[in-house]
DNA sequence: GATGAATGAGCTTTCATTCAT
DNA sequence: AATGAATGAAAGCTCATTCAT
């Protein structure tokens, strides 16, 4: 299947999103994007503001991608038992194909708060994926196959696990890769939210 | 209960922990750190030899601070569940009382690994911490109340779920206060472990 | 003759050995040297990675230059002992003209051993003036004018004298000017070099 | 023979001498020496007001132990040629056993100039050595074996010769023990001055 | 759109020196 | 004489951003 032409646009959101993934929002610096792109510092500038900017414009990115993603599982005609497998397996593959997604979400996104302060307020940034869970939540509910909590408490579970699982195994501290966890895990988070 | 008297270095710790957790690693300075403190900047590395070093003491202070905490709870002779519950207020309660030991965790730790890399390898840094966590689930399992399950899946539940209820509370995200979530929370914990 | 324009580089390099010769290098700053050229500290990074870089960069384009120099002596038709003159002079004029080639030589490269220990090990920064140096002896030896003495003794004769009679005459402690010994020196170290 | 009983203020000059000359004056630090003592910063400070005053010390107390040694050449009853050797001897005797009083003549007093400038203008912190220096010369000149030239010239080439003969053997460059080229550099200098 | 030299504020860190004890 | 915590100026270096070409 032909990769879709990414745009000089994207091309530097993808680039930027794996060095700051990789290295950190304030340890990667503009020369550093421009180089892995061979493009000038100057011209990165034409395309993007600023750093921030640059920040904030990938964080949606992820989002809608992510969002897409759970939109898929959402329409799909099965138990919300199987969804929430199907989304542990989304969410672990990602982590495997393009852990830079997960990464930059979590040591980003989620702990440079002063970057995304202005423009990103509440979930303004990630609105796309988060709206997919509360689809999921709400459908299950409605379902009668879940029961009618709280979206927080429920959405941090389910985030703050899979999250908290991602960070294991990326600083190797798993004694066995992620799939190895997904029984467990699909089941612990559906008992959890199950009616 | 009078205040034990701080030593220089526990106030230097004490202070540079909020700074941090508040502005982030790399954008707290030590200048900022030392106006705070009303010390001279020179001084400051009279007690801790670089900015990294201060970083990795600080971590290992709230992994023993926190454990001590943990270790209250698991000497208490009361049901898991209980101890669940327990576990669930004391974190919460920690993230009300002292915000930035949380924060600190979440986004200056996990978050900057870089930092840690050298000298807080694996889980170095916050051993007590994990420790009395592993102690926890293994007394549970022993007692037939637990699921025997993988630890690390069962940590990655237990602690991402809390630190995502701590960073939804923190970006004022939650409509309610975090106690209000305490039952729902200790209950689908309780519900995902148990036999 | 039209004087090749100074690449940036070389006006930095120029600037910077006037000043380290004259100020010491521990003691001339970058923002020294960037002042002198009414250029910004930043820009000053853009030639060169670091301090202690620009210095090796400097002690290897002197070498080159008194290289030069000597070999223009060292390829005219004359004898070992008119050779030992010219070159006791060329110093001396050098010595007048840019004595801060000289100096850098004597008070900045010899002298602080811990700036030069990586990457000019043994004579690897000055081996174009050293090399020179040898075929002046070498051809001498040939040619039956010198004695066929180790190589080492002849050139701590040679430049030991001539390095501390410019150290005294930069001290001003000579009562006269440097040429006024010309003669004295150039009979002394042929004297001692000769069969 | 009992070691005479040094004074706290020979101490201090013995351990900062060895220090300096390591690893250059601006390189060592007053703790680095107060560490050595095993004293206290301030203490040092009791005995030597400034890190200046401190190596305008040593370079004078250099002086004397030197000018001593060379006194005692001078006053025996032997040839100049004789009293050349011997000088030699006594120089790579010196650089042998306590190397670090010819480095801090080469690598501190020649060559940081600006920490010398105010007190040891000319030879004044050097003028014992250098006295012994001249009577050497004078005497020979006086007995008919050496040629009357200018005492500068004369100078340049025994210190200027001797200097860079423990250099190069202090940066390993010469294939051989200094006393290897005693013989060549005793006569290379005789030769040179001889009548 | 594209280049990359240039800017300059600001960072971490060092260290000679002081001074209360 | 002795201590060592404290000061603060200044160093080397970085990097987001700009701008002339």
């Amino acid at each position: 299947m032909p990769q879709k032409r990414l745009t000089k646009k994207e091309q530097i959101m993808n680039v930027a999103l794996e060095l700051f993934a990789l290295k950190g929002f304030y340890t990667t610096t503009i020369p550093d994007i421009a180089n892995s792109l061979k493009m000038s510092v100057g011209n990165m500038y034409n395309y993007f503001k600023s750093k921030d900017i640059l920040a904030k414009e990938i964080i949606k990115y992820i989002s809608v991608y992510l969002g897409e993603k759970l939109k898929e599982i959402n329409e799909q005609d099965i138990s919300t038992k199987e969804k929430t497998k199907k989304i542990v397996i989304m969410y672990f593959d990602i982590a495997k194909s393009r852990p830079e997604m997960i990464d930059y979400f979590l040591r980003v996104y989620l702990s440079n708060r002063e970057v995304f302060k202005d423009g990103c307020e509440g979930m303004a940034c990630v609105s796309e994926f988060v709206t997919e869970i509360m689809i999921f939540f709400e459908e299950g509910v409605q379902k009668g196959e879940l029961k009618d909590q709280d979206f927080f408490s429920a959405f941090g579970l389910f985030m703050g696990y899979l999250g908290g699982m991602v960070f294991l195994n990326g600083e190797k501290i798993l004694p066995n890769k992620l799939n190895f966890y997904v029984e467990d895990i699909a089941d612990n988070i559906y008992n959890a939210l199950k009616k």
